[in-house]
DNA sequence: CATAAAAAAGACAAATTTGTCTTTTTTAAT
DNA sequence: ATTAAAAAAGACAAATTTGTCTTTTTTATG
């Protein structure tokens, strides 16, 4: 249902909270072996992800992509936002130019329902969230 | 989220089910013009659907499309497995390749959950349901 | 300062999805 | 039987998404 960008780039998050940090930053090739995302395609995603400031790079030798506590507070909905915008949640499920509350195609109610309640979670869900579960071993990224 | 074949394919299926029958029967040209949906593409989604059963058609002057009883029994699911198939209904959200319950990926839990929820509300909504709610002045399809 | 390591940027290529066109088959009606 | 109307089939084309490669910029380090 997501882009294979979007989630490239949450996975590639994901792996940054856990085990990046401004003193430990990973190279996008690292990352990119460590979760068999296509390497020069994460590069990509990040460079995104970095201009809109979900995540820090920093050029050079010793450089690298991390995240500091502030963008560990994004939730997945920025990042889905950030890489393929939110407008397949937003618009009718069926394709009717006009669908809408007022003048809803037979499955709007249906669709809206359900796509409100994941945008709900989506947006509630910071990275920090999710890595504190995989910490407890409760879910994993790779 | 769902293809655009699947998008006109239900929209198709839907026009066809209110203003098609056996003795009435519809072209794809008169379903396209009438939907906004491109004609030759949507020719092609009623053959993928003319093989599965899922629409009636006839060949020759004074063939086309239509929908017996029996056919507007069929749910959106259905429409949806014979165009795109069910693979993205259960498939990791983030796109992980040994997510599962036992090994779930961070938000596997969120996904799964509103996900076997639209799925539920996709296989119960017949063709037969959703016309008759039009036909309340409910809802419209084009 | 020179070098090398890294991201940034941009051009390109492959794959998939979407959409079109032409030919063939079927069949009703004359 | 011929004709014409329609779907079926298949080949092609355009657009989008996915993925790669090369060059440029930045910057830490010797």
């Amino acid at each position: 249902m997501l882009s294979k960008q979007s989630k490239y780039a949450i996975r590639g998050m994901l792996f940054l909270a856990q085990n990046a940090n401004k003193e430990n930053k990973l190279t996008a090739k690292q990352v990119a072996e460590r979760t068999g995302i296509p390497i020069s395609f994460l590069a990509k995603i990040f460079q995104k992800l970095s201009r809109e400031n979900l995540v820090l790079s920093v050029k050079g030798p010793k450089g690298g992509f991390y995240l500091s506590e502030k963008e560990m507070k994004n939730c997945l909905l920025d990042i889905i936002a950030c890489i393929d915008g939110l407008e397949s949640f937003s618009t009718c499920y069926i394709g009717l130019p006009h669908c809408s509350d007022k003048k809803p195609c037979p499955v709007h109610h249906i669709a809206a329902a359900w796509r409100d309640q994941l945008v709900a979670e989506l947006r509630v869900k910071t990275l920090a969230d999710l890595i504190e579960e995989t910490e407890k071993g409760l879910s994993r990224i790779v």
